[in-house]
DNA sequence: TAGGCAGCATACCGATGAGTATCTAGGATT
DNA sequence: AATCCTAGATACTCATCGGTATGCTGCCTA
């Protein structure tokens, strides 16, 4: 538990609102925004409805700290899992695979994110905002596609933007297919995906053609 | 209004019915599943809750109706689109193009399709049935595709099966995107997909390959 | 150590909405 | 024309839940 910390006021309250998010973010995955009661939220979390109020301003901005506190975790699970080096297909794929399977296709976070689409689509003031963190996503994995290309040396036979937003509305696409079958995403799938993408982008600076 | 039908009881009946599914997937689309009210959607329909309770079991019931009514019109409508015979990609482009935003990225669609997903992640009961209309679209997109294979006489690099789930998640993904905001979806982003999975898959004859 | 206050608990209110029970009208049947 | 019967309307119940107002308790300050 790190270098334990004297547990001061401010520390306390910050642990109550971050048990409270993860309460939050399980019972939203599990029963929907709407059929979620905050009384279930205070109480998975070990407290009752006075902590959420005392936290939050109410299930809205509960439900929208949690959109904040899932995106910026998933972004650094997400860019640890692939900052280190990868050359030949046979070194990235399963990395790439597991961290898919992981953190991209966790049937909590599909659902909790289809929650966060539906809801942001009903609720323009916050729309927005969700709207800035996928581009950053989108700007993440652009750049990480524009530097693979730069080390092939290369040139980009589509433009990286364009694969970027490919690539995640394909694995996003699969994360909701997998809610529906998980058979819809079976290893040989998930594969076939890969290689199509490693083979089309053309990162693969020896792949054999068919 | 086809060959003026003399409207017995039956066709009265069968009529109402219709309207409470039009209503519903509105309201449903509109509100989601929990928040809508079975009195809006009866007003909406012209009728009230006695309606929907004479023709449905429940909320649940008439949810799963839509659901149903949806996915065979959903099919029609993309199968009339796209059987007619179409070679180059300068012909066949906008046509797809347009399919797409019509049949696949009306947002009302896309919104009823995350709740038939959300609903059915949770209600196992019906998720072997929506998994069933899923498949079989994949069937169907997977079967459009070998016919092209066949007619361009070349080996499918990729299996016709992950190509299917391929696209089909590419699409759907893109329709999620597009919820949190349309200029995901620019023409330019369409183009460059379409272009993208004709190139890879190789329809296109005279593809130049990278 | 006495007071104050912040964090959370408890008790309550009001609205909403699914489901049900009963009623009614208008077409079908004889 | 008298009757029946069913689709749909109306009226009600009852549980749920977000929000609020208030109560309590333990840690900080003086």
């Amino acid at each position: 538990m790190a270098a334990f910390e004297p547990l001061t006021p401010e520390r306390r309250r910050a642990m109550t609102r971050q048990h409270l998010l993860e309460a939050a973010a399980m019972v939203f995955a599990r029963d929907g925004f709407q059929r979620s009661s905050l009384d279930e939220i205070a109480a998975t979390a070990g407290f009752t409805k006075g902590a959420v109020y005392s936290n939050f301003k109410g299930k809205d901005d509960l439900f929208l700290a949690v959109l904040e506190e899932r995106f910026e975790r998933g972004q650094s699970a997400i860019r640890g899992a692939l900052d280190t080096e990868m050359h030949t297909e046979a070194e990235w794929m399963p990395r790439i695979a597991s961290a898919i399977r992981e953190s991209m296709w966790d049937d909590n976070w599909t659902m909790l994110f289809l929650e966060f689409v539906l809801y942001t689509a009903r609720n323009p003031d916050s729309r927005a905002k969700f709207a800035t963190h996928v581009r950053r996503t989108l700007k993440w994995s652009e750049e990480l596609i524009s530097q693979e290309y730069e080390a092939a040396g290369t040139p980009p036979p589509f433009a990286p933007a364009d694969l970027a937003i490919i690539s995640m509305c394909m694995f996003d696409g699969l994360g909701v297919y997998r809610l529906v079958d998980p058979s819809f995403t079976s290893d040989r799938t998930l594969r076939a995906v890969l290689h199509f993408l490693s083979e089309t982008i053309g990162f693969d600076e020896g792949a054999t053609s068919s």
